[in-house]
DNA sequence: ATAAGACCTGTAGTTACTACAGGTTCAAGG
DNA sequence: CCTTGAACCTGTAGTAACTACAGGTCTTAT
């Protein structure tokens, strides 16, 4: 079994999200991962959208979002049931942090930028 | 004493800074924060560096970045004793973090973006 | 002079992982 | 088929980064 559905062992998701297999355990205790398939022997099976959850769960977690507002953007996404106006209050909410933390990140780049150029005479190779 | 100078308790650099006033004992025991001056009675008495210095890690953490991480920034800021092609070597480790972080956060955005737009007719206000 | 409120230290609790122990399953080679 | 070693299973313990509390001291406004 690796080709067309191709399923995934706990190690594979792991390597291939870049998320620890024993963290991989943890969300699906947490609720932030569904309860996967099993094989016969008890194995945990997945599949590419797992991959895809799990890879949105790691990046969401590296900007600093904590694991509540991870979950509240997943069941954004999941199509929970929300009202429209509860789906774009929500969201909103999120939009306004996400714009926060951009503005930071590029203030930290233009910082950084600069002591670099400070250091190597002005030039930033590439 | 309020005026000129103005020095500042542990509580208002909380509340001007953001960050909890057992966290700020907290870095200060994990030396990212200097210890401060401290009153007769042994109170501790912060300033603006000290508040500059905890909103830049406040910043930091939220941006996802590991006490670790925080450390090697403040280093070079701190201008350690690095060499100037150190400080570049480093400087630029934690660009290339910035910049991904910067275009996993704008993804994140035009994905809000369009629930925000397709749940209320194409129309994102402001 | 005094009393509420902020601060002191040290320690215990919480969140979000991460590692380990002791046993079971899987799959590749013989 | 049968072995055998890696990967997986569960439950629990340990770590990082806070956060809260207990019991006592200092500050400051009345």
């Amino acid at each position: 079994m690796k080709s067309g559905a191709r399923s995934l062992s706990r190690g594979a998701l792991a390597r291939l999200s870049g998320v620890n297999s024993e963290t991989i355990r943890y969300y699906e205790k947490m609720g932030l991962m569904p309860d996967p398939q099993r094989s016969a022997g008890g194995h945990r099976i997945y599949d590419q959208l797992h991959l895809k959850r799990l890879s949105f769960i790691r990046r969401t977690r590296e900007l600093g979002f904590t694991i509540r507002e991870v979950r509240g953007l997943l069941d954004l996404v999941d199509g929970e049931e929300y009202t429209c106006a509860e789906v774009r209050d929500r969201t909103m909410v999120h939009l306004r942090d996400v714009e926060q933390k951009l503005r930071d990140l590029q203030k930290m780049r233009r910082t950084l930028i600069s002591m670099v150029s400070k250091c190597d005479g002005g030039l930033v190779p590439e």
